[in-house]
DNA sequence: CGCTTTTGTACGCGTTGCTC
DNA sequence: GAGCAACGCGTACAAAAGCG
């Protein structure tokens, strides 16, 4: 079954946000959130990072509840509903629908479907732009108002699970905390009495992109510089976003073997210098070679002293984040020094302690994968679940 | 006045240059 | 030469200016 295909703003009055002038105090603070597009994409939004008080509001265009918010400029596609009034910037587009006509969880759930579109049919310009008119022309298949609501209802109920998953996730995330503080005991008060090393005796090597003078040798060999894509050069984005195959950077075959140390195989334990100083990752083991890029410390330990997916956690306590952050310098440039690195002293147990742990981690990581391999699937499904909902061939019935 | 386009701002990151 | 602070470019996003 199809249903009748009706433009968005037959069902709703659609506005465009606005920004009160700045310049003006009065206009901020109040308790009106005041959405951008960095608060999409988490279902109903109850609170804004910026809010506005009733003055602000009277001078851009507050949003009942149960307003669907659409951005328009930028990150497009990415979709919310109001849960309380709010106002939007201007980047985003939102629809006030007529309740008689269309159920706003309905129409919540079909704009989650529209991102490509949008993408499809912004120009190619710098800032990608869909403006207010063309986004009003867009098409929603609309059946019956109850059917609307029991299609919504099927596809919450999806949404929630998917919820769910996320959630497990970070419980797993959680766990490892828990168990490393009930087998070590809080490293702050270090109950179990485990003698103090200062981080800089227990490893064997520190290194970064400027390391033996690399960098400059690397100026000297322009050739060494060439685009051929033997290995990673894997730089801050590419750990922050955990993804080692889109938009990163190669170094040639050459190049990979000259600069020897900066090679990483994996285990590794990197410490961010520059930005977001003094964050740590743990260096996946990748099946190609991998260089690491100018911005990270890398730290590899001592066969008999210490253990990086310990030490990672043990940096991961409360305590050890804290034993970092004192050390990051700059009012402007956040850095951190090799130096103040060595000198962090945390409470260290034997090797073989540590290996407990480490061997709790792979069971753990074992259940992160296969929770991340479900939470995948589910997302697929959800996305399926979507467009089969919108084409009219969701069985509500069997749901 | 509402909508669209241009300008402003913050930040990450490769690079530069200073100091010891 | 090694180590580190910081410059400046590119990008992404946010806000103001300009236009109908």
């Amino acid at each position: 079954m199809s249903w009748p295909k009706v433009k968005l703003s037959s069902i709703a009055q659609v506005v465009t946000g606005s920004t009160p002038s700045k310049e003006d105090d009065s206009y901020f603070g109040g308790d009106i959130p005041f959405v951008t597009p960095g608060e999409l994409d988490n279902g109903f939004v109850l609170n804004a990072k910026q809010t506005l008080t009733q003055k602000g509001a009277n001078v851009s265009r507050l949003l009942p509840k149960n307003s669907v918010m659409v951005c328009c400029i930028g990150s497009l596609g990415k979709v919310g509903i109001s849960g309380v009034p709010v106002v939007t910037n201007q980047q985003i587009n939102s629809l006030i629908l007529d309740e008689n006509k269309a159920d706003p969880m309905y129409v919540y759930f079909f704009c989650q479907t529209l991102k490509q579109t949008l993408v499809d049919m912004a120009p190619k310009t710098t800032v990608s732009i869909v403006n207010k008119s063309r986004f009003s022309d867009l098409e929603i298949p609309l059946p019956p108002l109850e059917t609307q609501k029991q299609i919504a209802a099927v596809l919450e109920k999806a949404d929630q699970l998917r919820k769910d998953c996320q959630q497990m996730e970070q419980e797993l995330n959680k766990l490892a905390q828990a168990v490393f503080i009930d087998m070590f005991g809080d490293p702050a008060t270090n109950p179990m009495g485990w003698p103090i090393k200062e981080i800089g005796d227990t490893f064997e090597l520190l290194t970064d992109y400027h390391a033996n003078g690399s960098y400059e040798v690397l100026q000297r060999n322009v050739e060494l510089l060439n685009e051929s894509n033997f290995a990673l050069m894997v730089r801050t984005t590419d750990l922050e976003k955990n993804n080692f195959v889109d938009n990163v950077k190669y170094i040639s075959e050459h190049a990979y073997n000259f600069l020897e140390k900066t090679k990483v195989y994996g285990g590794e334990l990197l410490v961010n210098k520059i930005g977001s100083a003094g964050k740590i990752y743990l260096m996946p083991k990748l099946d190609r070679p991998v260089s690491l890029a100018m911005n990270q410390f890398m730290i590899r330990f001592k066969k008999n002293e210490a253990i990086s997916v310990f030490i990672y956690h043990l940096l991961s306590t409360e305590f050890g984040a804290e034993e970092i952050k004192k050390r990051v310098n700059g009012a402007v440039t956040k850095t951190i020094r090799k130096d103040a690195l060595r000198e962090i002293a945390l409470p260290i147990p034997p090797v073989d302690n540590q290996l407990k742990f480490c061997q709790f981690i792979d069971v753990l990581n074992v259940l992160k994968n296969n929770q991340r391999t479900i939470s995948h699937e589910i997302n697929e499904q959800f996305d399926a679940l979507l467009k089969n909902a919108f084409n009219g061939e969701l069985n509500l019935k069997a749901a």
